[in-house]
DNA sequence: CGCGCTTTGTACCGATCGTTCCAGCCTATA
DNA sequence: TATAGGCTGGAACGATCGGTACAAAGCGCG
């Protein structure tokens, strides 16, 4: 009897894989229209066209399924942080390109980071301290570039911790209105926005 | 019998005006911690040192309690806004005020603004309508400062709308971590912010 | 004290919560 | 075609959900 969890998909065979992800992306639609707790499993049944049985094979747990969602969420983000960091440039340069990344997650998957950025104190004991680890790497990161920037003599002296959380939430707010259809794409938001604060911040 | 609801406070004493409030305050930080649907009745009466009936006597429903926190922020969001137009002066005066008082109001009331912004999409119907309106009324004082800053010539060409959802973002955002017992306080961290955002979008 | 209204605690409602369990179906392999 | 095991639906679990009913207690005022 194999305890089935959302987190241990690699194990599996890939249409056991391909099968979970649909479900992924299924109920963080669901989570993203109701919110987490005001979803019951039934709901989720219906949504995924599954039976309690066969959605508990899959996800181990509601919070396991939540889980998954963050972990889709943060990979994405930390990969392209990492494509960022490989392509090098300028201070300035790589806050033009962490924006465009940023939004770019944010744009094609506005459920799954709805979900994220409002679901994430429901995770608990284990799950939520990976979490928050994860999430500060990448904070982390945006800092770094922001002191390299003021080392370089590119941006003006400033709190690099303070201006990350400018930063963020400038490009995190988003998620309430960036999707795919709307009249905007990732990049005509990510321009201006590094206009805004490239200048905001440049020596 | 009167059908009680956190609504029409105005027409009681002002003794039972004076309990809902303190209830309202206690029930945001519940709220705040763990979610408004995490949260059961049952918590909230013993927070709040009561029993269902005392609780249901005061506010209404659940939801009417969500409300009644959504409108103690709202109210004080406009109250600011209005401050702000009054004093008139320039654009970027003007936007570096609204900051001012838009963080102040994020710092006082940490637990209310943050149940604010995540659980909105808990509300129905009617109050769902009335707090959408209001919250636009808002986000429209910001664009209008705005487009004001590009006619003047003090900002440079930009979008409004786009550039608003930046301003909002970047201090909507500081929920998270900004609270009273900070190293930060509320006008530490606006000046910066202001001075990131008007250099950043002026001539 | 005694009247009338407000405030309160408690018992209780039907519904739904997340989860477990299990019998049987489906499918892949031999 | 036989067999094994992954997969599935649905019944059932105890717990808790938001909300109501109602009577007693508290209270201001005469």
């Amino acid at each position: 009897m194999p305890r089935a969890d959302a987190r241990d998909a690699p194990r599996r065979n890939p249409k056991w894989q391909a099968r979970l992800e649909a479900i992924i992306d299924t109920s963080a639609r669901v989570f993203a229209r109701q919110g987490y707790h005001a979803t019951g499993i039934n709901e989720l049944c219906e949504a995924n066209d599954l039976g309690k049985g066969a959605l508990y094979h899959y996800i181990g747990s509601k919070e396991g399924l939540l889980a998954a969602i963050h972990d889709r969420v943060m990979d994405e983000v930390m990969q392209g942080a990492e494509r960022v960091a490989q392509a090098g440039g300028s201070p300035p340069a790589q806050l033009e390109m962490l924006g465009d990344e940023l939004l770019d997650v944010i744009h094609r998957y506005p459920d799954h980071v709805w979900v994220f950025l409002h679901e994430f104190p429901a995770l608990t004991g284990e799950r939520a301290a990976a979490f928050r680890t994860r999430r500060q790497q990448y904070e982390r990161r945006v800092e770094a570039v922001l002191r390299a920037g003021v080392e370089s003599g590119d941006f003006r002296a400033l709190d690099p911790w303070l201006t990350a959380r400018a930063w963020l939430g400038m490009h995190n707010y988003t998620y309430l209105w960036l999707k795919p259809g709307h009249r905007l794409s990732a990049r005509d938001v990510a321009k201006p926005f590094a206009d805004i604060f490239i200048r905001g911040i440049q020596n």
